[in-house]
RNA sequence: UGGGAGAUCGUCUAACGGUAGGACAACGGACUCUGACUCCGUUUAUCUAGGUUCGAAUCCUAGUCUCCCAGCCA
């Protein structure tokens, strides 16, 4: 079964465990996983997931789902609920459910202890006028002429904004530290804006919004979060986190989260880390909620959930198992190096998962008519089956057998390229399960096309006589066509056709790089054992690859299923296919 | 000509002054009633240049390259 315990240690783990040693935050682990509802999770934030709740479920603590909702502009119920289906389908649960908008009240309570301060201001400067004070990345920035208000002033002005007296974008809160730090995260920014719409979660209660650097670290604060784990790009903000942690100083504060208890939400006042990692980057792939949005805004796939997506969703639909992207996690490691992973390096999770997991089933996607000519007509007969090769517990089945069956296209060649294993005519091949065929003839029609084939059944062969163990080099895979269920198949490869569909410095865009080709359905025919398994089993088609009952379009007497991946295919490989 | 970070096989990733190891990929072979799985073997790496040291991927110096940052996004 799969080996799901750590290839290695790595630099967090590290940290944690020389933080317990030290005794930081009493030995205790609290991690959160922070996605924004704008759009569906990826492969991306599984390593995330992965991550968060892993280092929780390791150390014996806790870690929270947290929806960053600071941004209502953006944001959207659907994803919420998405969210949590994917993080649990990834096989995790959270300690608690908590929204970045549970802490509003929170947010703002501290806004006002950092104007009382004099650490905050009310600024009037539109964003053009903030732009342009701001400075540029090597010269400095110049201050805010609103940055001198009187306290009182400051206070006065927050509590309107509040209240809603001013116009979107009319006022920002800011904080003073240094706009000419080198660090352009310190040029006091805002952490306030007005923005008079709805939000999912808190309605019209509010029309100011905190900025993610406010609300971030004040959340993880009020959640006792010990160490906060997050992606490269926030480096630069860390100086930033741990300023408003050590000037607004919740722990001693209590006061200011007081709000919290009154509502039933536990608030652990703690000192959090901001530690940062690498992301998870796949080639053939784009991973940027923007491009993924745009794929599904314009119809260039179908849907968040389509099987080429590198959404969570889209994985499921595909057939990759929760274990195999666990696996995945695991197997990239956690560094603050940026990296991209091989496609392959998936794939391969994927196999060594679903060969374990999924049992094995007959199924042909390409037929070719072959009929048994030494049989007698309406033969028919059942056969057992095991269901892996490798494991009884997933025992045996029922499988129709009779004279004419179909076997897949490219198993027979006219005229075979050396090594070829399989039939062609007057050569003989082993049937899964049967036993050994000859090929006798064969018809065409005016245009060459192979129509039928006339093949006879070496009796002395059949499973459990002496005949069976006769060497033969190939083995091919074959269904009944009178009890053979048909079923649309779908075959998916990678969604575009160069390694990394981000680079545009040719002038190309990731549209430009869409593989046509990615999506290819096709009607085969099942063994009725395969048609009649419940949507989302997946199943090895032997010799063709593994494959998932899709979600929501199969039925048992419709059967529709997704090619996952193939088998790892060295006759093809090796150009000979 | 600002600030932050990172450079080890093709790709990820170990080695924390003491034999550069593993995984995936590739290639070759064994096995095979799945050309799968499994097993065995092979190829390939310390960004550069100096220095310290018996010994350097690791420490020092100077370079080079790559990534991130100028949202009232996260």
């Amino acid at each position: 079964m799969t080996n799901e315990t750590p290839l290695h240690n790595h630099f967090i783990r590290q940290i944690v465990i020389d933080d317990r040693a030290n005794g930081k935050h009493g030995g205790r682990v609290a991690t959160r996983f922070p996605p924004e509802p704008n759009g569906y999770l990826h492969i991306g934030h599984a390593k995330s997931i992965c991550l968060n709740f892993g280092m929780a479920q390791e150390f014996g603590g806790r870690c929270n789902l947290r929806f960053d909702d600071t941004n209502p502009t953006k944001e959207d119920v659907e994803y919420v609920e998405s969210i949590q289906q994917d993080v649990r389908w990834l096989g995790f649960e959270w300690n608690e459910l908590r929204h970045a908008s549970d802490y509003f009240e929170v947010f703002y309570q501290c806004a006002e202890k950092l104007v009382g301060d004099g650490k905050a201001f009310v600024c009037d400067l539109s964003a053009e006028e903030v732009r342009a004070y701001r400075g540029t990345l090597t010269e400095a920035g110049r201050n805010s002429p609103f940055r001198e208000r009187s306290v009182e002033e400051n206070l006065d002005l927050l509590r309107r904004m509040r209240a809603g007296e001013f116009a979107d974008g009319a006022r920002t809160v800011r904080v003073k530290i240094d706009m000419a730090s080198g660090n352009i995260n310190l040029r006091d920014p805002a952490i306030y804006r007005i923005r008079h719409v709805e939000h999912q979660n808190t309605g019209s209660a509010w029309c100011i919004y905190p900025m993610y650097d406010y609300a971030h670290c004040i959340s993880d604060a009020v959640e006792g979060i010990t160490h906060s784990l997050c992606t490269l790009e926030f480096e630069d903000h860390r100086p930033l986190y741990e300023w408003f942690l050590r000037e607004i100083d919740l722990p001693n504060h209590p006061q200011l989260a007081a709000t919290l208890a009154e509502r039933g939400l536990a608030a652990p006042l703690g000192t959090p880390q901001q530690i940062e990692f690498s992301r998870l980057n796949l080639d053939y792939t784009v991973m940027s909620k923007r491009k993924l949005m745009t794929l599904v805004e314009e119809n260039l796939v179908e849907g968040w959930d389509d099987p080429r997506m590198p959404t969570l969703s889209g994985v499921r639909r595909r057939g990759f198992p929760p274990a195999a992207i666990r696996q995945l996690c695991e197997r990239v490691g956690v560094t603050k190096q940026n990296s991209v992973i091989e496609f392959s390096v998936l794939e391969g999770c994927v196999r060594e998962e679903l060969d374990a997991s999924a049992a094995r089933r007959l199924a042909v996607i390409d037929p070719l008519k072959l009929v048994l000519t030494n049989l007698p007509e309406g033969h028919a007969e059942t056969l057992v089956f095991s269901n892996h090769p490798k494991n009884e517990a997933f025992g045996t089945r029922q499988v129709p057998f009779g004279r004419e069956l179909w076997i897949e296209r490219e198993d027979f060649m006219e005229v075979p390229p050396k090594g070829f294993h399989r039939l062609v005519p007057g050569g003989e091949v082993r049937l899964r399960g049967v036993g050994i065929v000859k090929c006798e003839s064969l018809q065409k029609d005016a245009d060459g096309h192979v129509l039928a084939l006339q093949c006879t059944l070496d009796l002395d062969t059949r499973p459990g006589l002496p005949g069976a163990e006769r060497k033969i080099k190939g083995t091919i895979h074959w269904v009944s066509a009178t009890h053979a269920v048909a079923a649309e198949i779908r075959l998916y490869d990678r969604l575009f056709s160069v390694a990394d569909p981000d680079d545009d410095s040719d002038g190309k865009t990731y549209r430009d790089h869409l593989n046509r080709a990615s999506r290819r359905v096709v009607q085969g025919w099942l063994e009725p054992a395969a048609a009649a398994v419940p949507a989302e089993t997946a199943l090895q088609f032997e010799r063709l690859g593994f494959f998932v009952a899709d979600r929501h379009d199969h039925a048992a007497d419709r059967p529709v299923f997704n090619r996952a991946v193939t088998l790892r295919d060295s006759w093809a490989k090796a150009g000979k296919a």
